[in-house]
DNA sequence: GCTCAGTTTAAACAGATGTTTAAATTAACG
DNA sequence: CGTTAATTTAAACATCTGTTTAAACTGAGC
């Protein structure tokens, strides 16, 4: 395993539990059993190691996306909201064969990086791989055509704020759900449990148009 | 205005921007004017003065709301779930008169709450204000009482993460809506169109019991 | 005016942070 | 083998972190 492999694996994971901010270049090295000036050599900075980090798993996983979105989009059949979000199961859950807790880790840093460092990971994301949007944006209007562009942006936003959130606190959740009810969550029940809300959250009755302020 | 006020006043403005990691002591007092010693001789410690800062809107909102949520469950007719989330639209707007930006940074504060340091703030105000969350738990039971206590917790995590993502990128929301759809938002505009959206998502048709792993 | 608790102040503390340096080691290639 | 480039290493860098110290100041109450 090459040095730089084993920076972004102990970066990823240290990412994940204890956001960008609060974890330190010496606990990566330490974890990753480099030298702490490995990653200034490699990547050059702590903020280019963030962005490397991301954009592994994007690179996985914006092809998988784009792929199973466009399917749905070139269907002449009108696809179910059910149907759009499902198209994110797949890639998503495929991400634990790449990485050991892929999918859960992913989901993390991409919370993380919509609240940590002033969201500078979300300009990186949103610019690098707008295809993954637009294809999601189409996709919803060929299921719901009545939502106006307006409707569709808030509630993707709503949408993303729902998987994000519940994944930054997934361990907390997972022990919520063994202590209160006894029962024992991995990171599909919780997609199971998600894509219903969000389906019908994204197909609520349209809302009379914004409410313009002076 | 005294010094502890100040401190708070700017304490929680930073913190809502750039999070509680992300916020340096000396940072708050010389925002807020006064001398770095100050943060320890009033608070104790950073730990203390970041609970200070949520006690202070906790106990502006949470009877409030516990009100709103009382009448709800005490009224003999049966809710709607729009009528129970929309409980909480006036003692959170309220927050606006309490303290400029009030609304916006008590809400991303609770976001930050739950990425930010490992959750300690999430077990604070869950065990210090558990009445606000039996209420709302018991005025969805009552609006659509076939949900499952499990069913429940999932529904209002997700509505958590929903309402607490859109406010920590409050700022960047009202600044795309402005640009892409030349749309003036302001926080009641958030809101008026995040509010069908969760109502529908707790609305969603009940789901197959969790799908237990070994 | 004196006393004394409450408060503010400047300075220092020890430790952690990201980054850089220059020497040592390893690998690649003719 | 010899040379050159790539990589690793230990050490130091300057800066920032939360916290503590001890002296100075403030304002009542006697």
């Amino acid at each position: 395993m090459s040095t730089k492999n084993k920076i972004l694996d102990a970066a990823e994971d240290l990412f994940a539990v204890k956001g960008f901010n609060g974890t330190s270049l010496r606990e990566i090295t330490s974890q990753a059993e480099v030298n702490l000036a490995a990653v200034n050599y490699h990547f050059g900075s702590k903020k280019e190691l963030i962005k490397a980090v991301m954009s592994r798993y994007m690179n996985e996983l914006s092809p998988r996306l784009e792929v199973a979105l466009q399917k749905i989009v070139d269907d002449e059949r009108q696809p179910t909201l059910i149907e759009v979000f499902s198209a994110f199961v797949d890639p998503l859950l495929w991400l634990n064969e790449f990485k050991h807790n892929g999918t859960s880790n992913f989901l993390q840093l991409l919370g993380r990086g919509y609240t940590d460092s002033q969201g500078f990971l979300r300009w990186f994301l949103t610019t690098q791989y707008p295809k993954v949007i637009s294809n999601f944006v189409e996709a919803i209007r060929k299921a719901y055509p009545e939502l106006t562009p307006e409707d569709i942006f808030w509630r993707l936003h709503f949408t993303m704020g729902t998987i994000v959130f519940t994944m930054s606190s997934n361990d907390a959740l997972i022990d919520i759900a063994q202590n209160d009810f006894n029962k024992t969550i991995d990171i599909s029940g919780v997609i199971e449990q998600v894509i219903p809300y969000i389906a019908a959250g994204v197909a609520a009755p349209i809302t009379p148009a914004f409410s313009a302020s002076s």
